[in-house]
RNA sequence: GCAAGAGUGGCGGAAUUGGCAGACGCACUGGACUCAAAAUCCAGCGGGCUCACCCCCGUGCGGGUUCGACUCCCGCCUCUUGCACCA
């Protein structure tokens, strides 16, 4: 017996839709567009993961859907190929990053092209292309050359900056300009290991603790974005888009803006002022101590000869403490005295200044009042060192609190808080922050604030395998940014890829590189050896789809407007892994790019999807140590690339983690070959009983809740029930002696987005000589789905008792009636009285009886 | 700790303006075909009972609203993910 041969028959299509370049894009503006975007890979050296072909089939059926409803259809497909391992493998084999990238993509490609993707390969893109570089550097480029104009609420060009009247010298006015920038250079603390002679990224920083080395933090010279000027937007705008609540709570969680007030403590003995942010500045009159952060530049200058040796050791210890040691909650909070004393202004009281690393740098002013007796740290910490607790807010309900056994955290009313000039004694929270902030401003001791978690993004790494920065430095201490014209930057050939040793980047160690004369100036100039982090490519390849070939933009305005315009991507499906940072770098650079008007749309991804995770047969996370892996290409091999489609969508709701089963996928292969034998016989023919006649009043029911079915449960992304409709058809449809050949065509057109090789095959077979790909989707015939007669339930006491058939639309006393006639109903309704009667049309009879 | 999501047969899952719980598939059981097996086809498949009927119980646990709750409300438990001293 013949069968359904996919090798044979998926390989023949590939090889057809190539030929025909079947699902090649044109910009044809005149027809309604659709933009369906998957996140692309990072071309890994393992290959294809079998979780890739989850989502990536998700938006494949969607666009093979929403082609055949008419619409010119953007889904294509790139690489994220910068990358660490792509170096540390180069560095392994000593291969060259670019030659390792090849070959990756390659492999990634085939794999990609085996599962029979509609992308429209000639629009592929690769974020390391020097073509492609080229517009990450000049949109870093635009970054740079901008300021954020907070009145007009966006970015502006750097020219167009005013220039305070008192800077006068050129190179003063440069230096104010770069002040200003949304890219800047910074000292930042970041993770430096002297004996690897390189920075390590925060994840990097565990594992080579563990194998014994030393990571301190220490502030270098980097390049940050100034991605905070747009937090405002970056929250407001959440507001707009059609994404998983979760992923907007977690923007919104790290964003993280919170209101309060900023308050001056002045320091006892000096000239000094100590400014803190406190979300509860009605707990004001309840501070008892000051607590700087250990990188807190003010430590040095206030801090007690007395005190002097003991702060400045806390500090290097605190210092070698990586991110994650300092916050592990667990441990017990440490801290010094620095033997300095502030005024609290509410009180006149002078409050010593303490040094924890409790306290954060980089979060509000990097210093903090501590109200003990309303913050569990400060409670805490004020426990550990013996500092005085004070109750400064009630409880509302009137109840008595010991601030000295636990922090009372609540909102609540004042108490103990007033001075001669103001009194919040008695006035519930809210307003109690109101007033004393009325009063700090008044006296000149404070001023609301709004403050955000959300930092500038460090956008500097010390690799070569990244983009160049595109800045050069003269010897007399000015820069020069690199004009349009001069992008993109190239690498240089280099042998070794290793780290220079001294915290910069390998492109540090090739002076004929770095050291030249400048063609445009004339001068002697140093470039940049810091590279952009792998985010920088991703965060905008969506726009280079919709003009990859364009050399004078990165996109040209015409089609930007066409396949991004007010809605930007229509539909962006990937992990949610990148919830947060992928996510709100793309969306700060798209905002700075709506501003200069090279984009149309405040927001890049309208409706965003994440697929969930794909387990092992054992539950768990799919691993190479755990051996529970699946190798798509040896799913492919024994069962064909429908078959891998089709189970995957199958497996459950998309966005659920679901488990992988071997013999599920024996079901599908099933499934598809009872689809081969509906149309096609023993003898390899199209099977006699595929006939022209017309479908029965039941054949056509089914034939159209498959339509509709298929229809809604594609624009929900609920591919598993709608293949669980497939599957109802068939057995209905098998077991019939005659197939409509109506039918038979409507369904191959449902199943041509899900399976399209299979569904091309059996098109063909039904005596098509045009691509299904081409063809329009099947509409639904609402007359068909309407049944004369329903089977309604009839319950006793809200227990079902029987069923009965009834006509379609039958009023109450008819249903009441009917309902009466069944046996079982009639027994239990015997010998009683019926109360009340419920009933709900074409559904329902329920009577309760007394 | 905080936030979000989830808990339904042996397994993956289906069902939401509140109206037949378990669609569809997997596994399993029985039957047909076969010398036999595989494949295929047909039937059964939540638990209980006096086992074809009838009846009772059943959607993590405990309450509540309702004629009626997987669905709505209150309180717990468990799991997953994310964040985690953000003042």
């Amino acid at each position: 017996m013949a069968g359904y041969d996919f090798k044979r028959i998926e390989a023949q299509w590939q090889e057809r839709w190539d030929r025909d370049n079947v699902y090649g894009v044109s910009d044809d503006m005149s027809r309604p567009k659709y933009y369906v975007l998957d996140m692309f890979p990072y071309p890994s050296g393992t290959g294809l993961h079998i979780g890739h072909p989850e989502g990536y089939t998700a938006t494949d059926i969607i666009s093979r859907y929403k082609r055949m409803c008419g619409f010119n259809v953007l889904h294509p497909m790139g690489f994220d190929a910068f990358g660490l391992p792509t170096e540390r493998q180069a560095m392994v084999e000593n291969i060259h990053p670019a030659i390792i990238t090849e070959r990756n993509i390659a492999t990634f490609t085939r794999q990609l092209k085996a599962i029979g993707f509609d992308y429209d390969w000639s629009r592929s893109v690769n974020t390391t292309s020097e073509d492609y570089v080229r517009w990450t550097q000049w949109m870093f480029l635009r970054i740079y050359n901008a300021w954020y104009d907070t009145s007009a609420q966006r970015a502006r060009d750097i020219s167009e900056l005013p220039i305070p009247a008192d800077i006068t010298d050129p190179h003063d006015v440069e230096l104010y300009r770069d002040a200003h920038r949304l890219a800047y250079i910074a000292n930042i603390p970041v993770n430096w290991c002297e004996a690897l002679g390189t920075v390590l990224a925060n994840e990097e920083v565990d594992e080579w603790k563990e194998k014994g080395y030393t990571v301190e933090r220490r502030p270098m010279r980097q390049w940050m974005l100034r991605i905070t000027a747009y937090a405002d937007r970056l929250l407001a705008d959440l507001d707009t888009l059609q994404w998983p609540s979760s992923t907007l709570d977690m923007q919104r969680h790290w964003i993280g803006k919170s209101e309060g007030a900023q308050v001056h403590f002045g320091v006892d003995g000096t000239t000094h002022t100590v400014t803190v942010f406190t979300t509860r500045p009605d707990t004001l009159f309840g501070a008892t101590y000051l607590v700087l952060a250990p990188e807190h530049p003010l430590v040095d200058h206030i801090v007690s000869e007395s005190h002097r040796a003991d702060v400045a050791s806390y500090r290097e210890a605190a210092a070698l403490k990586s991110d994650l040691e300092r916050t592990e909650l667990s441990k017990v909070k440490t801290g010094v005295f620095t033997g300095a004393y502030a005024v609290n202004p509410a009180t006149g009281t002078p409050v010593p200044v303490w040094v924890a690393d409790y306290v954060l740098a980089h979060y509000g002013t990097g210093a903090i009042m501590a109200v003990p007796g309303h913050d569990e740290r400060d409670h805490e910490f004020a426990r550990t060192f013996g500092l005085p607790i004070v109750q400064v807010v009630a409880p509302a309900n009137g109840e008595a609190f010991d601030v000295h056994a636990a922090a009372f955290v609540d909102d609540g009313v004042g108490m103990h808080s007033a001075n001669a000039e103001v009194s919040i004694d008695g006035l519930p929270t809210d307003e109690a922050k109101r007033t004393i902030i009325n009063w700090l401003t008044t006296s000149g001791n404070g001023t609301s604030r709004i403050q955000f978690k959300l930092r500038d993004w460090l956008f500097s790494r010390q690799r070569y395998w990244g983009e160049p920065i595109p800045i050069m430095y003269f010897e007399d201490g000015t820069r020069r940014a690199l004009d349009a014209d001069e992008l993109p930057l190239r690498l240089p050939e280099v042998a070794e890829f290793k780290p220079a040793g001294t915290g910069e980047s390998p492109l540090a160690t090739v002076p004929e590189w770095v050291d030249f004369v400048d063609a445009k100036t004339g001068k002697r100039a140093k470039l940049e050896t810091n590279t952009m982090p792998q985010w920088a490519g991703s965060c905008w390849y969506y726009l280079r789809y919709a003009d990859p070939y364009n050399t004078d933009a990165f996109c040209s305005t015409e089609r930007e407007r066409y396949w991004l315009g007010q809605t930007g991507v229509d539909l962006y499906v990937g992990g949610g892994e990148h919830a947060v940072l992928h996510l709100l770098y793309a969306r700060f650079w798209h905002k700075v790019m709506y501003d200069f008007g090279y984009v149309s749309s405040t927001e890049p991804f309208r409706r965003l999807f994440h697929q969930g995770l794909i387990l092992g047969e054992d539950g768990r996370k799919m691993s190479k140590s755990l051996g529970n892996t699946i190798n798509p290409d040896h799913v492919i091999r024994d069962h064909g690339a429908d078959a891998l489609r089709l189970f995957e969508m199958f497996l459950g709701p998309l966005e659920a983690s679901k488990p992988w089963n071997t013999k599920g996928i024996e079901g599908i292969t099933r499934f598809l070959q009872r689809v081969w034998r509906l149309i096609v016989d023993e003898n390899d023919e199209l099977s006699p009983l595929v006939k022209d006649a017309p479908c029965t009043p039941d054949q056509a029911f089914v034939l159209h809740s498959t339509i509709k079915k298929t229809r809604e449960d594609i624009e929900n992304l609920s591919f598993n029930t709608a293949i669980a409709q497939f599957m109802i058809f068939v057995n209905e449809f098998t077991s019939a002696t005659v197939r409509p050949r109506v039918a038979m065509e409507s369904f191959v057109l449902c199943l041509a987005p899900f399976a399209p090789h299979l569904a091309e095959e059996l098109w063909m077979r039904l005596g098509k000589t045009t691509s299904v790909v081409l063809e329009a989707f099947p509409t639904v015939d609402e007359t068909a789905l309407v049944k004369s007669e329903v089977e309604i339930v009839v319950q006793v006491n809200s227990k079902v008792r029987g069923k009965v058939v009834v006509p379609a639309g039958a009023d109450q006393a008819a249903l009441e009636a009917a309902a009466q006639t069944d046996e079982n109903v009639r027994r239990h309704l015997d010998g009683k009285q019926i109360r009340k009667t419920i009933v709900v049309p074409d559904k329902l009879v329920n009577f309760i009886v007394g």
